[in-house]
DNA sequence: CCGATAATCTTAACGACGTAAAGATAGGAG
DNA sequence: CTCCTATCTTTACGTCGTTAAGATTATCGG
């Protein structure tokens, strides 16, 4: 009798229950991290009974999968958007980058299986998804990069960026900082290096 | 009747269960990732009925809380048997912090909150434990690096530290590619920044 | 318009989990 | 030896993901 929507009328058939599952999914990710996402209570929020949920979906795990398609594809977005790299700057995409993880902290985590219960890390749709993920970060470099380079180069900037979001998510860093001017520090020391008193380029 | 440990006569008392507990928990930590850490399947291996457990620790929160101070602990040696960074260079304390995480790739997981159900990720002592890392880094990099740029520089290596670890531990990089040479490669960018064909000597 | 078929949703139930409560057992102090 | 207390056990409750079986509604051929 009483829906989450409170202008519908209730029907038996909800008509659209497989996107309000995952929205509903969505704000439980958000509210209570990857560990809070529940069907049960994706179902309650929805006003429908939790077995309702397996005929859109096979199981918790499928609507996590489908929870992180959405955020590679948002992530996408992002970066396409973020101030082209026409110089060869890689600082605004790394900011935007950062910038969805802190938007989107729960959802972050999830798309990198951090804090799901089950066997979502090694499904292989998702590591699908993180693969294309890296395959565009590679072309990207490519361009400004030596080939030789690329990859140990794209390897490195996606771990300073996916280190970067999940340090700033959890507030892992100095109390008081303000979190832009540190994510842009650091993303301007990714084409510096580390300032040494030694000359560089010796060995590791 | 029948123990885990089967030289053991299975005593009412265990004597030792606080530690064969942890143990347990490690060894179920490091085989399912910390979404499989469980209480009632840790006693079960220990030989002992999971409210046992209940005299020992506070509750499963609790249980992987010490796990984590364990952890933490261990990576500190780790760091401090590193080659020494006399000469100001990192790389072997870098080499050390991944190898840390490749090794105890489900312990690793549990120390950052990835991976675990509840509110383990905002416990106070976790993160008490996590600042103290952080603040060794600092220290330590205090001795090669400007006062004002120690914050940044910290952040920025623990970024690309942490992050590299939880790629190559979930194996999210190019396949084929050897993970030490990788690894090392990605170190020693730390000190020389990305390539650019800003910079000069631009081979792009 | 009407009845069959298929899709969608319901309630009921199973096993596993974390954890609380209450009782049994054993080691140590007097 | 006796009592006390810490330790461990069995039992039980509520929640979870998931399955099975039945109810409801949309769709479509006649």
């Amino acid at each position: 009798m009483t829906t989450a929507e409170a202008g519908a009328p209730a029907r038996y058939h909800h008509g659209d229950l497989r996107n309000a599952l995952l929205e509903a999914g969505r704000a439980l990710l958000e509210e209570g991290g990857p560990a809070a996402l529940s069907i049960r209570e994706i179902a309650r929020r929805v006003g429908v009974s939790a077995p309702a949920a397996y005929h859109h979906f096979s199981g918790l795990d499928d609507i996590a999968v489908a929870l992180a398609e959405r955020g590679f594809a948002e992530l996408a977005e992002r970066l396409q958007a973020a101030p082209s790299n026409a110089k060869g700057q890689l600082g605004p995409a790394g900011m935007a980058y950062v910038g969805f993880a802190r938007d989107n902290p729960g959802l972050y985590r999830l798309m990198f299986g951090e804090g799901f219960r089950g066997a979502f890390a090694a499904d292989e749709r998702v590591r699908a998804l993180r693969s294309d993920a890296y395959e565009v970060l590679k072309t990207g470099l490519s361009k400004r990069v030596p080939a030789s380079e690329v990859s140990t180069a794209a390897l490195f900037l996606w771990s300073l960026t996916h280190g970067l979001s999940l340090l700033m998510i959890d507030g892992q860093f100095d109390p008081g900082a303000d979190p832009d001017t540190l994510v842009a520090a650091v993303l301007r020391l990714s084409g510096k290096g580390l300032p040494t008193s030694s000359e560089p380029g010796d060995r590791a």
